[in-house]
DNA sequence: CGGACATCCGTACGGTCGTACGGATGTATG
DNA sequence: CATACATCCGTACGACCGTACGGATGTCCG
């Protein structure tokens, strides 16, 4: 009995796959990551705060039609993250992107990721 | 009595956010494509694809030290999406990256935010 | 042709996430 | 000091996602 496939069918690159990869803790911080970009509401705000450069809560829940509770939800999990600054004004909470964080990247992964995902949809609408 | 602040504290701004603003549709369809990223098993398999070509599904469990099953869904949902393309070789299904799609956006996103994170947990642990 | 195997698929379950609602906090106005 | 207001917080509900299990499909071997 000539076994066509052992276990590993491709030894070699299972190894190059397990030592070179990617750890599983490694992959959950990623995750962690991107699961704050993976909302339509969380990349609205910091799109728009890459705009404007400061808005308040309500004025972010009527620029982009949404409701106040979403945008304070929103805003929190950004904050908690270290996305997003405060400045207080009176009884206004004005949110800006943090200054130590991601802007440069975070941005060119937005802008580019947005026409991407146009192009994917569209092939999508052919096939 | 002299309105401290109306509905719109900053008009002008808001107008910007609302213009330029990422539409709720490009901001929905962003998000289902970083969705597909926002996942441990499915980043490995994307970086570990990048690294060694081609895995079949059995390899790529081992080498990633997770369940067939969690493979095999991993990668319909990739597949599905256009990310990951497949070559049959008997009962063996080998997968590679698509070739038409993202490979060199996504790899410099992956391997900048993965240090990007690690960065991001090391100040959490600052604080 | 029959058994073994790699992979896929349908279903059901548990956990997580976003939203909506009510109330709490703190601040400015008169 | 009392009222109005911007924002935050705790809770509860509904939806979605990943996993695990059983079975189905197609392929190779003898």
């Amino acid at each position: 009995m000539v076994l066509q496939h052992a276990h590993p069918v491709d030894p070699d690159r299972v190894a190059r796959a397990q030592e070179r990869g990617i750890s599983a803790d490694d992959a959950t911080r990623l995750s962690s990551l991107l699961s704050l970009l993976s909302d339509p509401v969380r990349t609205r705000i910091l799109y728009a705060l890459d705009l404007v450069e400061e808005l308040c809560v309500g004025d972010l829940a009527l620029a982009l039609d949404i409701s106040e509770d979403s945008a304070s939800y929103a805003l929190r999990l950004l904050r908690t993250a270290g996305f997003v600054q405060t400045r207080r004004q009176g009884r206004v909470v004005f949110y800006r992107l943090a200054d130590r964080f991601p802007e440069p990247l975070l941005e060119h992964c937005l802008r580019e990721l947005i026409s991407l995902s146009r192009v994917a949809s569209e092939e999508e609408d052919q096939s």
